[in-house]
This record gives C-alpha cells, sequence and structure tokens, in this order.
DNA sequence: CTGTTAGCGCCTTCAA
DNA sequence: TTGAAGGCGCTAACAG
C-alpha cells in the first residue's frame, strides 16, 4: 500500500531535464549551472522528493553508516561511550547503528553478519564476555571494512584499539588503599577472560605485593558482571574476619553488594575503605565516600569514532592501539593507622 | 580498496546456472529442484558469498527494519523497553535501527528524515520534550510507513500508540500516602508540555482534592527531567514546614534530589513518606523504604513492536491506543497517624 | 554545463 | 523447473 514516491527521474520528466542532471545538483555537484540547480531543487522541494538512500548506497557501494556493537546499553559506561560516538559520527555525516550483544558469542556472530550485509562502512566493537575466538570478523575485515575495538582490546589482525589503562589504574587506587592504611582487601574482579579484567586484577596483585603485602587468592572474587554475584560477595566478606578494604573493578558486582548490605541494613563500617571502578552516577550516591575511578566514556567514544572514520576515509592500514589514562577521583576515604 | 564481493553472477557463471536461478535457491524458493538449489547452496557457501542486502531491499522496497527513537538510553526505564523491542523484532526477523533524540526537536526531525531516507519499514517513537507539533512526521506517513508511540503517546494522525495508565497510577499512589497518614505532599511533576506528565499531576491533583486535602500549586515543583532540578528540589523542602510526603513522577528529579540529601549528609525522616515513578532498579537502594510505581517497560517494547510489525505486515489501517496498568510496589512505608 | 549510456546486485514477471 | 529480460533509483564515466 506503499505510495510510490517521487524520484528523481519524476523531477527530470517535469523539467524537461534529464536525470543525470537533476542527480548532480541534488548532490551539490559544481558542474550544474546556479539556475538549473535551483530549478531542480525548487521542484524537488514541491514535489516532495526524499532521496532513496538504499539506490544511492546500492549505486556508490557505501552507506555512511557505522556498526557499533555494544554489550549492553543499560551499562553506564556503554551510554556514555554510545552518546561519544554518535557525537562524532554526526558530525563527521555517518550513521549509527547499535546493536547489542547482550555479552553472547551468537548474538555478536549473528550481530556481524547482519552488519556485513548491510554493508555498513566500519565496526566498533566492544567483545562480549564470551568471545574467545574472532574468526567470525574474518568475513568483514576481507570485504574491506575497518574494525576498531573499544574497551575492551584484543590483539586481532592488528586491528586499532582504543582502551584504558586498567592496570595502572588498579595498581593506583589499590596502592591507595594501602596508603590508607588497608592491609587486608578484598578485591571484586570480572570475568578473567576478559584481558581488561585480567589487567585489572593484575594492578592488584602487584600493588600488593610490591607494597609488602602478602597476596591471597582467597582474597580475590571472580563476577560474571551479574549483580547476584556482588550479593553473593557482600555475603562472603560479611563472614571473614580482618577486612579493612575492598577494590572493586566492576560496576555491577559493586552495586550489588551495596544492594544487598542497603536491603540487610548492614552499613558499610567507616574502617572499611571502598574503591572501584565506577561510572555510574548512582554509585556514588549509594556510598558518597568510595574512591572511584573515572573512566573516560564519553571521550572514549568520540576517540574510537575518530579513528573508526579516518580509517574509513583514508583507507589507511596503520592500525593502532590507543591507550587512555583514568583520572582517580579520592573522595573522603578514611584513613587509617 | 574494498574487495569485490562475490555476487549470485558469480555463482551463476561457476554453476553455469542462470542467475535467476540462483537467486530462487538462496531465497530458498520452492520452484527450484532439490539437487539445483544444494549444488547452489554449496557454492554459495565455498565462494564465501554474502547476500547485498542494499540490492534485494532496493528491489523489494522493504528492508525489514524497523526505526526507534527514543529520548535517551542512558535512561532505565528506555533501554529495558529497547530490550523489549529488540527481543519481539529479532524473533519476527526484523532489525532496529536506534536513534536518540537527546530530547531534542530538531535532532528528532532529522532523525526521522534519515529513516524515512532509509526506507525503514516502521517507526516507534517516544516524542522529545520539546515536540509539540507533528507536522514532521507527515512525509514519512504519506510514504506509506506506520509510527507507532510508545510511552508518551499523541493523539496524531490517529496513529497507534502503546502507554501506561498514568493517571490511574499517580492517583492511586498518591492516595496511598494520604491513606498512610500524610497530609502536605509535594509532587515533582515532569515538563506539563508531554502528557504523561500532565496526566500524572492530574492524578496527583484529582487525588488529593477526592481525599479531602487542600490543593497547592506551591507543591508542585515541575522539573526538567535534569537531575539539577532535583537538587533544586531537594534544597526548597528542606527549606518549607509541614511536609510529610513527597510523590515524585519522574526518577531523574528524584535521584537528584537524593544524591544530594546524601551529599549533604541529610537523612529523609523516617516520617516522610516517600513515593514515585520509578524503573531505575538503583533507587530502590538509595531509598528502599520508597513506594514505587513499577512500569511494565520490557513488556512495553514487546507490545508496542509487535503492534508495528502487525501493521507492517497487515497493511492494516486500524489504529488502536493500548494502556497498560501498572503495579504499585508497597514497601516498608510509614504508617502515620 | 548537460545529455547519453551503462550499470550497482538483486528479484520478478514472462515464456519456454 | 529453468532461462531471458527488465528494472528498483541512483550515479559515474564519457561525450558533446
Amino acid at each position: 500500500m506503499k505510495k510510490q514516491k517521487i524520484t528523481i527521474h519524476d523531477i527530470s520528466k517535469a523539467l524537461k531535464i534529464d536525470s543525470s542532471t537533476v542527480s548532480r545538483a541534488l548532490n551539490d555537484s559544481s558542474r550544474v549551472s546556479l539556475k538549473t540547480k535551483q530549478k531542480i531543487l525548487d521542484k524537488a522541494e514541491e514535489l516532495g522528493y526524499q532521496r532513496n538512500i538504499l539506490a544511492s548506497n546500492l549505486r556508490t557501494n557505501k552507506t555512511n553508516t557505522i556498526g557499533v556493537i555494544v554489550p549492553r546499553i543499560s551499562r553506564s559506561f556503554f551510554s556514555s561511550v554510545i552518546s561519544g560516538i554518535e557525537d562524532t559520527a554526526q558530525n563527521s555525516g555517518y550513521n549509527v547503528i547499535i546493536c547489542q550483544s547482550f555479552e553472547s558469542f551468537e548474538r555478536e556472530k549473528k550481530i556481524m553478519n547482519t552488519l556485513l550485509s548491510n554493508r555498513v562502512d566500519g565496526v566498533l566493537i566492544s567483545i562480549s564476555m564470551q568471545t574467545t575466538s574472532f574468526d567470525y570478523l574474518k568475513p568483514y575485515l576481507d570485504y574491506g571494512g575497518p574494525i576498531v575495538f573499544y574497551d575492551r582490546p584484543c590483539s586481532f589482525e592488528n586491528c586499532s584499539s582504543i582502551s584504558v589503562n586498567d592496570y595502572k589504574a588498579s595498581y593506583t587506587v589499590t596502592e591507595h588503599l594501602i596508603q590508607s592504611g588497608c592491609k587486608n582487601i578484598v578485591h571484586f574482579a570480572g570475568p578473567q577472560i576478559i584481558d581488561l579484567y585480567k589487567n585489572r586484577k593484575q594492578g592488584y596483585v602487584d600493588a600488593i605485593i610490591n607494597n609488602g603485602l602478602e597476596f591471597k587468592e582467597s582474597y580475590c572474587f571472580e563476577s560474571k558482571l551479574a549483580e547476584e554475584d556482588g550479593v553473593a560477595f557482600a555475603k562472603k566478606i560479611i563472614s571473614m574476619e580482618n577486612i579493612d578494604g575492598v577494590y572493586s573493578s566492576n560496576d555491577t558486582a559493586a552495586i550489588g553488594a551495596m544492594q544487598y548490605l542497603k536491603f540487610m541494613g548492614v552499613k558499610i563500617p567507616e574502617d572499611i575503605a571502598v574503591a572501584g571502578f565506577n561510572n555510574d552516577p548512582i554509585s556514588s550516591v549509594i556510598e558518597p565516600g568510595l574512591t572511584t575511578i573515572n573512566q573516560p566514556d564519553f571521550e572514549m567514544g568520540k576517540i574510537a569514532a575518530n579513528m573508526l572514520i579516518e580509517q574509513i576515509k583514508n583507507e589507511t592500514t596503520n592500525k593502532e592501539s590507543k591507550v587512555l589514562d583514568v583520572e582517580l577521583i579520592i573522595r573522603n576515604s578514611s584513613q587509617k593507622n
């Protein structure tokens, strides 16, 4: 029942000007006289012409669209990254397609497939928690589309990536806790499959050891990025002795833990220092004393989009791995000893 | 530098079978013998054939894609709605393009334009805070594309809509506060331009009046859905006398207010009852005593997508306005008198 | 500056 | 069941 849309041919006929000229005018080519251009533009307006981008894309073999694969848009960090991406993309005239993998490898593969079928000009991807093999990216790379990894980098076919210096951030914040007097610091870790969380754990471990404390594996809890994990962690901590510090390297577990504690009416003792990666504005409300690592989310999105667009345009082959430093926000962490 | 992709013609040549037959086979048409179909499928696999959806879409004049316009994906309510939409869409074989208006009318118009240019099969929209005129939707409707409003309905060209019974929910929760003994209830309202927030306010007003209390306009604060508004509201409340209840009809202001109070170390007195619309799991952490109105977010997304897809497929013209009831979650609200 | 011609890759009559 | 032919709407040579 869709009405037939106006095409350049309709304009062409109405004006007795060839459709190729119409096309040129509509694309603001300099090779059309101002007079005819104006005539064409007016007619287009009059008829309510809307360019059919599908046809244009087919012809030019580009879509002016970039695909973004994200684990979950509901995660505050990611939705900020997306805003950054959209910001940059729009300024450069690109459309953005956002796809959620929900941390599922299967979905990720499927998404990559449709992005290829839709011939997006480039892809930004933060791999899912389950992703261990990257062969599924090959077809798109073979096609010639650039891929940039953001936040969760991985060395594959020397694609570009942009991420945060997780190791350093982790080391710094752990050391900060130690210098505040903590001697028994528990660590809420993320899935160790993901390099990012591995690096964060390593930062914690090294800070512990280099500062003369004893590293205990039993102080490390590995989360699958679910709030329930945090609840379990909270229960464990309550049952443990001596704990005087907590460092969480993922929001989700931390939020879960806090929810539980709040729900149970357990106040985090003043003498337990808490620190964590945290881009959710909310957790600062839950626990204002928290020392937080502030990740450059919006900025990361902008940089990622820029890197990708550059590769799309220049058809350059030089790949790079950018690493951003993070900001440590020290609130009113309790000072011990 | 993009490599030339395999087309049906490559398969056609390799097999000496006409491309039209290849096309049929690839579309699993019944008018191809099983034998040739298998041969074609094998060859396609072997050559790494990837259908060019652009071309297919151009030819068939449909894209199997629906566009979703959302004010902000970072709002918990909306990201759940989106998940619901994606869920349904995927099951029906539709792709989803998510676009954020950031509550800007200008962006909304631009988005609608590119969605039309991209010939999406249908559009789900929750209008921005600034949107007052709907003429910009005309071109898409003229084109024949269906539009369904979600969450923020508006009567335009009798498009379908799906929303929540805001008036009733608001009335109920206000009455609940009154029955708990509240006599001076402040209302954090949303932008009165948006019908939804107007309805919520009306629910509050009517509940107040019908229960024999006096309605005071000075008890109503209008938010622009920014956290700063909440901060301002919190300050006001602190300076006011007699307030024994707060009902917020938007998360954002509520969260802002709570952040501020928490930051200032002000505990919400036990004898002030608080209630609000709230889909952010976090605020229940901030204030576990909160009586909340639980909106069917995920479900709304599914229903919206279903309504739209039905209209796309059936090319039906019957429009409807669905209104969902909400669930009132009464936690440990303080009982007065 | 404008028109002619020829496709982009796919699908869909129509005929065999 | 298969092939031949044409065209979706647009753009990019190449002429003129």
